[in-house]
DNA sequence: TCTCTCAGCGCAATCGATTGCGCTACCTGC
DNA sequence: GCAGGTAGCGCAATCGATTGCGCTGAGAGA
């Protein structure tokens, strides 16, 4: 963009070589040179406006300093918050992010992973938590640091950052439970996460261990639509049915919020829903909803202290790392009619 | 990460030279090579695994294919479709975008700049909007390219991409009046950006236009916390005055809802409220809420646009774009008791 | 006074790709 | 058969910083 200063110009400003101006403006390097010269290096530097080439100095080190987080859908409001923990981590540690955008599709994943690896990224962050990702385990061989986070990959050599799912999924049982309720329903997410296969089985452990009724609907995706056209399946084939639903995530409880209202079913009245994720605005919905809580800022916090943990060299292995979430009781849920 | 396969390994592979393979995989110099030649280099580089090194490609090239995006905070709903709308642009022409948050911090903006430059992003996508914003413009003659996003900011050398927020406000204003509403109160956002200026004299204008009753608070912050506190301040001074309210944005809107839950006025029979932005979910807020949508994802498309425009070395000087808004009209807004 | 040591700094290679320049064939036209 | 032209490709510099190695000179010790 502008004509930069390089480090030749200021060796030549200062009349030493570029070498030693390097040493000199690095910490690590800084004690081979002579206190006085580094003084006068260091000065002559800030007053050209010196700026060190990131480019350069990635080529010559390895290192990009660049870390590559993959998510699906950045509009997903789950994930905001984990981009913002890790950048939290990693900015200050001079890394940066690049963030990219699947859309839950497996080839573009592949090709967007690729492309990171062009950019000669340090480190992997991934979100997606597809078995599909499972490829990218070839690559572990290589040498290639990844971290998982929000969901875990069976089988997969990276460690993981994971919320307390299963642990989730009890407390809000016991809450509907305390609450008189005798018929469950779970709206699981999709086949193939480890959120959806956790979830789904804490549900069917919890309701058996305190003797509800329990069912259980796949649904498509993990999005409003798919919870509307879900519910709206199941209260087609079951009405009035289960008073009680535990939705895979709040997209997929505010997709029970509309089918039930497009009934004339009211929520907590008729049926009490309780959401996953509180994501941001779970307050203001109509009714304000009782969801678990997942600290996905801190998770990605984590993951970032993890991705750097396996960049300076430390082997951590495929450790997993289980973050508390805690029930947010709002106006969803309700005595049992 | 792992030994990676160089050029000059697919050189030796194929007997060439570097520079013929480079020229090879470069469809702008492959007219350079004989047919026969690229088709050998190209099976071998696919053999072989190649992938280039994008880092030394930019030292050489001093193009760094990235695109430096800054923004307040990406939890903010507004800008994850905005960051997708600029992704869905720049991917597919082989940038990548580094984004950066300043939570409203001048300093730290100036700071986040900076390390986006050592980076050599070829060019900024600015959604701050801070007048302080305006000391980037010092970089202008510098050759540094960018584009504000969302907001401008006066006198700035710089393209902008905003949406038409007068006219968002003069729909909100004709829809309340013709529900009989006389009295009205605008919840502005803080001086010094764009948006708010723009919106409070639309406010004022269109009021005036119509003969009615406006008055405008100023609030600290686009948030909900700051439109609520507002609210609350508004209704100490003036207890059931305004009937409706036109909050600068959704955040503020929400603010006003608690603010008007606490007292135990209701929205809408008691006071209509109309947001801007129309952010995700807000649909699905207690009550739906009526506001201004605004095509986040296009303005993104658009910024994205002119930043690649500069880039490509076409001269666009200080074009300013607008982008067509709609009012959404849901259960926020009632006729006047 | 002479050697030995070591602090301080210069030299030049290196990272991996790009690119202006020029060399070598071969081909064409006369 | 020769000058001129060109396609194809090699050579080496270059981008800007880092770093192993080695040189120089000053100070210490004998």
């Amino acid at each position: 963009m502008r004509e930069r200063v390089t480090l030749a110009d200021v060796a030549k400003a200062a009349g030493v070589h570029p070498g030693t101006v390097s040493r000199s403006l690095n910490e690590e390097t800084e004690k081979q040179v002579n206190q006085e010269t580094v003084r006068k290096i260091r000065k002559i530097a800030k007053k050209l406006g010196y700026t060190p080439n990131t480019v350069a100095r990635g080529l010559r080190t390895r290192k990009s300093m660049t870390i590559g987080v993959i998510l699906p859908d950045l509009t997903n409001p789950i994930f905001p918050p984990i981009v913002r923990g890790i950048d939290s981590y990693l900015l200050p540690r001079g890394y940066s992010v690049l963030v990219v955008n699947t859309d839950g599709d497996p080839s573009l994943e592949k090709k967007l992973f690729d492309s990171l690896m062009e950019r000669q990224v340090d480190g992997f962050i991934i979100a997606t938590g597809r078995s599909d990702t499972a490829s990218i385990a070839e690559y572990h061989d290589h040498g290639i640091k990844a971290v998982l986070v929000n969901r875990d990959v069976a089988g997969i050599p990276f460690p993981a950052v994971t919320a307390d799912d299963a642990t989730g999924i009890r407390l809000a049982i016991e809450h509907l439970a305390s609450l008189g309720h005798k018929k469950f329903l779970h709206l699981s997410g999709p086949a193939g996460f480890s959120t959806s296969r956790i979830r789904s089985k804490a549900f069917t452990d919890n309701c058996k261990k305190l003797g509800l009724h329990a069912r259980i609907i796949k649904t498509t995706a993990y999005s409003v639509e798919a919870g509307q056209s879900a519910m709206d399946k199941y209260l087609d084939l079951h009405p009035q049915d289960a008073t009680a639903v535990v939705a895979g995530n709040d997209l997929l409880a505010l997709g029970v919020y509309h089918s039930l209202r497009l009934r004339g079913l009211r929520c907590p009245e008729d049926v009490s829903v309780v959401g996953f994720n509180n994501m941001s605005f779970a307050n203001d919905f109509q009714p304000p909803m009782t969801t678990v809580h997942a600290p996905y800022f801190e998770m990605g916090v984590e993951a970032a202290r993890l991705i750097l943990s396996q960049i300076e060299g430390i082997e951590i292995g495929p450790m997993k790392i289980t973050l508390p979430v805690s029930l947010v009781v709002r106006g969803s849920t309700a005595r049992s009619a």
